[in-house]
DNA sequence: GTCTTCACG
DNA sequence: ACGTACGTGAAGACT
């Protein structure tokens, strides 16, 4: 069948405008929507290999909808100057592109849209609309797929809906989402809809009606009495409302589906157009060397041990090449030297895996600029240390977008190159049980293998001038990359563990678990499986009738803090709040670190260094930085957690890092001269927001006080700290109120962070990191108002992050280079714990808090508490 | 694979 | 009217 593709070009072009921080080229042109726009059209065609395809735009004047209803004019937001400027530079771009476009005064794109869409389906065509606006929705059918892109943590997914979709989301048909549409309006398309329906009410009338006309034939079956008046008195609005929102399916659009032939679109006048716009990793695209044909002749199979040494000798005198160690059932190792020599040395005979390991090492020791996917995954192979010159395209890909899920090479080839190049799934497609895996495949690994290093040679040089461009060349080579090695060290170091406490605590864990249970089935009058939140809640709420709403999509909420509130009425349900807590310990820490314990008695975990949006690290395989601290009988578990004999522990934690930062960024007098004299700060901010002299401030005064501080931190809401703090949302906001009266400093330095944001589209860190929050334009009010406290957050946890980092790299230097024994073996967040040799301990204590407290120079002093002892729990 | 819950900073 | 504190990872249940 051929495929029509549409496109909804304003809404695409703002979903860009607002994905990409706003740039410009030299001249000065802003160019960031029409560079985001391409990228997404890339990515439709790539994906839909369209027979035909048009885009269609609104035209700047009044439609047949303002016409019959005066508040319509309203309806579009005025565009930003910015992004309206890009309007004509993104129609002349597909023009040259010969893409058709589609404007049509007096209609709006939607109606282009729809015509063309009714059309291509009548001619016998698959077709596709894309378009961010759901209203869309309306045109779906068995032949036409709306095709929304979403933003979600910085990954685009696109979601696809046919008639049966849309039926599955909404419960009801394309054609009756118009109605529903009409009932309940639409704000942002000031459509307005019957006052006091909302999405349920609607709904649940077209559910039963079909349409509203129906309804209103039958409106004595209307069982809600307030939707029934509401309808009844309003049915001529809605009526209208139903117009406007109907999608003109037969506007006199003079394009024909055939006339939008997808042709080449690479054409020479177009890669003038983004040269001038200096779109550069769009270039290869309009250059054509980047049809899969083009690389394959390029990419060579080596399994000879005697080629191999010419080969090698070649690899070794060049200076810039990419590298990729493939090990999966076989090994081997790829390396790009060039756009032609592209070269995977497969593990064969005398080619032994070895001999491929000594080349690789070879590479490394002579400095050869080698650009690699991620070192320190790598790094049992590299050897490389801090004074090497590896690239590493997954740190600077992080820094550059902290968002993404993965940093795969076929999306950074597409995002910073412009290549489409095959991903890992579709080089080695899934296979059924019994098929031979392809993984062992040659000519796919070889493929695969090469694509790799080719991505990662040609990358290196985007990457470096972009982290340039937006000054976080910095924060790679000063920070991430020394860091790197800290972490591959610790990883190496792992921490030991005693086997066999770790069996008792959980044989003692069993036992109150076996005899909870007991105690709970009673109460209940029948066993059941506990842990199901499932069940749980249908016997709690339901069979033995306990109060409690539901609040999950799914069923009843279970969660501690709903139960909490139940313990005192129902104390029975505090042995299910401890039954939950003995089988956590039990399943996630007793047993659940047992199989990470290695042959050498250690647990050596992993340590991400490209995950978190903020910049922390992360922990896995097993999760060391949750281990339990707060309840007694968790933190025990902390004795098994133990230093090599001849070492114990030295611990050190900062002390209320990320409010000392809000101190010196916020330049907030009070803060800081209450830090300048080192008072106990929650009481502090307790006596001032509860006009309680220092010395009568009360402990629940001082915990409320520390839970406000806390939220501030996190980006303050009435809400959220009346969660924290079990108390009316009236109460919360009186606390911020008042915190806000007495630090006013604060007040303005969070405003300017959430303004500064809006404006740059993320936030940044005294040092440099980004985190992009296009939450901050969402069209949706709770987004928008997430957005606003990551924007408060992020400059506070990620400067954080990257104070700890720098103390690591500085303590890690100085081990060595005192070439003590002593070794880094945990990071937590505010904490670093060192095993640390006995004759050593004066020594270590003394640089871990030199450096973690000198790591920045900051308005105030960085406090460090360190402590000694023979477990992790002794210690800290 | 998604949801819920809960461990940590 | 809506339904949230910021940042993570793991286990178990269920689809």
């Amino acid at each position: 069948m051929n495929k029509l593709v549409l496109v909804d070009g304003h809404s695409i072009l703002n979903r860009a405008f607002y994905g990409v921080p706003v740039f410009s080229n030299s001249e000065g042109i802003h160019t960031n929507a029409v560079f985001g726009f391409l990228n997404i059209l890339f990515k439709i065609i790539d994906e839909q290999q369209p027979d035909f395809l048009a885009v269609a735009f609104d035209v700047h004047q009044p439609t047949f909808r303002h016409k019959m209803y005066d508040a319509y004019k309203g309806t579009r937001k005025p565009m930003l100057p910015e992004l309206k400027e890009q309007v004509p530079l993104i129609q002349e771009v597909l023009q040259k592109m010969n893409i058709t476009t589609v404007l049509l005064p007096g209609y709006e794109a939607d109606d282009v849209l729809g015509t063309l869409s009714l059309k291509g389906e009548q001619e016998g065509f698959a077709v596709a609309v894309y378009s961010g606006d759901r209203d869309l929705l309306q045109l779906a059918s068995e032949q036409v797929t709306i095709c929304i892109p979403k933003t979600k943590k910085g990954q685009t997914t696109i979601e696809r809906y046919n008639a049966l979709e849309v039926k599955e989301l909404y419960k009801v048909s394309p054609k009756e989402f118009i109605d529903v549409k009409a009932l309940m309006g639409d704000s942002s398309d000031n459509i307005p809809g019957v006052p006091g329906i909302g999405e349920k009410g609607a709904t649940a009338m077209i559910e039963q009606f079909g349409s509203i006309e129906n309804a209103y034939k039958n409106i004595d079956e209307i069982s809600n009495t307030r939707n029934r008046n509401a309808f009844k008195e309003n049915y001529d609005l809605a009526v209208m409302s139903k117009e406007l929102a109907t999608i003109d399916r037969h506007a006199p659009v003079d394009v024909e589906v055939k006339d939008c032939v997808f042709g080449d679109i690479y054409t020479e006048d177009a890669l003038e157009m983004i040269k001038r716009l200096e779109f550069k990793s769009m270039i290869p695209r309009f250059q054509n060397v980047s049809t899969e044909n083009d690389f394959a002749g390029n990419f060579q199979t080596v399994t000879d041990f005697f080629e191999s040494q010419g080969l090698f000798e070649k690899v070794q005198n060049t200076n810039e090449s990419g590298l990729f160690i493939y090990d999966d059932g076989i090994f081997g190792v790829a390396v790009s030297i060039s756009n032609e020599e592209n070269y995977f040395f497969l593990e064969n005979g005398f080619l032994t895996k070895d001999y491929l390991i000594e080349q690789i090492r070879e590479l490394v020791k002579n400095h050869r600029n080698l650009s690699v996917f991620h070192i320190k995954e790598d790094n049992g192979i590299f050897k490389a240390d801090e004074n090497s010159a590896l690239f590493d395209v997954s740190l600077a890909a992080y820094l550059l977008n902290p968002l993404q899920k993965t940093y795969e090479y076929d999306d950074l080839a597409r995002d910073y190159l412009g290549l489409t190049i095959p991903s890992y799934d579709e080089i080695f497609p899934k296979t059924k049980k019994g098929e031979p895996s392809p993984k062992e495949d040659r000519e796919k690994v070889t493929r695969y293998a090469c694509y790799q290093a080719y991505v990662f040679r040609q990358i290196k040089e985007v990457l470096t001038q972009k982290l340039k461009e937006e000054e976080m060349w910095q924060l790679y080579n000063d920070i991430e990359i020394p860091l790197l090695y800290a972490l591959y060290d610790m990883e190496m170091e792992g921490i030991r563990v005693d086997a066999d406490g770790l069996k008792t605590y959980g044989e003692k864990l069993l036992v109150g678990i076996e005899a909870l249970e007991k105690e709970i089935y009673e109460e209940a009058g029948h066993s059941f499986n506990i842990n199901s939140p499932k069940q749980l809640g249908e016997i709690l709420f339901g069979e033995m009738g306990l109060p409690g709403g539901k609040k999950t999509k799914t069923g009843y909420s279970t969660s501690a803090s709903v139960l909490e509130k139940l313990e005192p009425e129902y104390p029975f349900v505090g042995k299910i709040l401890e039954y939950r807590q003995l089988t956590k310990l039990k399943s996630t820490y007793a047993d659940g670190l047992v199989p990470y314990i290695a042959e050498d008695g250690r647990i050596h975990g992993k340590f991400h260094q490209t995950i978190t949006a903020t910049g922390r690290i992360s922990s896995t395989e097993p999760n060391l930085q949750n281990i339990p601290v707060r309840m007694p009988l968790g933190r025990e578990i902390r004795k098994v957690f133990v230093p090599r004999d001849g070492f114990v522990f030295v611990d050190a934690d900062y002390s209320q890092i990320e409010l000392r930062l809000l101190a010196h960024l916020s330049d907030d007098r009070n803060l800081i001269d209450a830090y300048k004299e080192a008072k106990d700060i929650h009481a502090t901010t307790a006596s001032l927001v509860f006009k309680t002299p220092l010395d009568q401030v009360t402990k629940e005064q001082r915990r409320n006080a520390k839970a406000v501080n806390f939220g501030i931190v996190y980006g303050i809401s009435s809400f959220g700290l009346s969660q924290g703090l079990s108390i009316s949302r009236k109460e919360a906001e009186q606390y911020i109120n008042d915190y806000f009266e007495n630090y006013p400093g604060i007040k303005n330095y969070l405003d300017h962070s959430v303004e500064e944001a809006k404006e740059k589209g993320y936030s940044v860190t005294m040092f440099g990191r980004r985190r992009p929050i296009p939450e901050l334009h969402a069209g949706n009010f709770m987004q928008r108002q997430f957005g606003e406290r990551v924007a408060m957050n992020a400059p506070i946890q990620g400067a954080a992050a990257d104070i700890m980092k720098i103390a690591m790299i500085h303590v890690a230097r100085e081990l060595k280079e005192k070439n003590l024994q002593s070794r880094i073996v945990l990071q937590v967040h505010d904490e670093l714990l060192i095993e640390t040799k006995e004759e050593e301990v004066k020594t270590v204590k003394e640089l871990l808090v030199r450096n973690m407290s000198e790591a920045v120079k900051l308005q105030i002093p960085l406090e460090v508490e360190v402590e000694v002892g023979n477990n992790w729990d002794e210690a800290h």
